[in-house]
DNA sequence: TCACAAAAAGACCGATCGGTTTGTATTGGA
DNA sequence: TCCAATACAAACCGATCGGTCTTTTTGTGA
């Protein structure tokens, strides 16, 4: 990697911090020549505008979270231990190093409501790629006959998903972990209540 | 009411929108100008600063909000019943013409992470009311025998709030109604496993 | 090692930010 | 009805916004 390169992942590293923490409008370009340490022209010689750092430093805040959940789901076997493995990793995010100021795809998600139309599609199709992966972990446990087959996928991945980003915004604005404890154990259970009744025998041994 | 405070309570109304759509810091003096149509000195004549405005405006669209609940918690009779009505309440808030762009409390949550310490603490005594309220209704079916007396009252507040203010999120963010309606329905159905065995008898008999 | 391309600094730009001051309508009570 | 209070407009303010351009510094391949 050149030392251009390093500077321009230097920058989009701290702008994505900044962008999740103070969001789009909040983090001005001075701001993120303070974090950086370098001065507008060092900046604007990698990139055009300060958009298109944002969707870079966007890009890459989500890259980071998706690896959790790819590295976290290939760990496992079994749909309802991939289900849990995904719902232990959102429940630890707080604790990671990777990208600071929450979950990118909420924060994006609440601020992009009605401006910055470039912004909203991504966060869009980030919060897709999630929820598709839910689906494929709830229907392969279907095809499987680990889950009830009257399991409905989509849904799974609706209240998964609505319940984790619920209870992190709580733990945040409370500086609580608590409520990401309580929706983290509350999904283990709703998980565990979509297991076919045939497997229910199992269903101790199953952990962390 | 005088002029100047039917003027001063438009600006709110006004300036509300413009802050629960576009946030705090991506709202700006000359888009409220624009929405009310005065000048700034029309506007500085009622509000100190933009912080103020900024304040008064949360207050007065958190206050829209919560009539709605209080009101639909009275109508009904039982907790089972009473957290149904505040699922549905919340549910069909998107139909309602009080105040545009989402939850008030969930987009200020999100915004006022890091920045702007006045409006976070806004937020979170205003979050705390709602989870009371939830509390309330479940420590009061506890106490009469409606609910099992191993409920926990925050845990509920917590699980209700977390899903509802998640999948309203996913809502806004697809334009799409199904994630809000996927919560209702599972949340119904949650609310219903916390009742009292004695009690399931009469269960087939609630309704909206 | 040297020369050249690329990276970064620094000065500068118009527009807009939140906010103030001063002048002018407008309102409402006597 | 008239006048004082006040609501609002208009012009103005320094600071900061995102962005450009020129100059200087720095990294790098021949």
């Amino acid at each position: 990697m050149t030392k251009a390169e390093e500077t321009r992942t230097r920058i989009i590293q701290q702008a994505a911090d900044l962008f999740n923490q103070q969001g789009y409008a909040g983090a001005s370009m001075s701001d993120i020549m303070a974090a950086t340490g370098l001065k507008k022209g060092g900046i604007y010689n990698h990139f055009a505008s300060k958009d298109e750092l944002a969707i870079a430093a966007f890009d890459f805040a989500l890259e980071q979270v998706q690896k959790r959940y790819v590295r976290a789901v290939k760990g496992k076997r079994g749909s309802i231990a991939r289900l849990k493995a995904i719902i232990y990793t959102f429940a630890t995010a707080p604790d990671e190093v990777t990208v600071k100021g929450g979950c990118p795809l909420l924060n994006t998600a609440v601020e992009s409501d009605d401006a910055h139309p470039v912004l909203r599609e991504r966060a869009q199709r980030g919060m897709y790629q999630w929820r598709r992966m839910v689906h494929k972990v709830v229907q392969s446990g279907i095809d499987s006959g680990e889950l009830q087959p009257t399991v409905n996928p989509d849904t799974v991945a609706t209240i998964l998903i609505a319940t984790l980003e619920g209870s992190l915004m709580l733990t945040q604005l409370y500086g609580d972990r608590i409520h990401l404890q309580r929706a983290e154990q509350h999904l283990e259970q709703y998980v565990d209540s979509l297991q076919h009744v045939d497997n229910l025998k199992q269903q101790e041994s199953s952990s962390r």
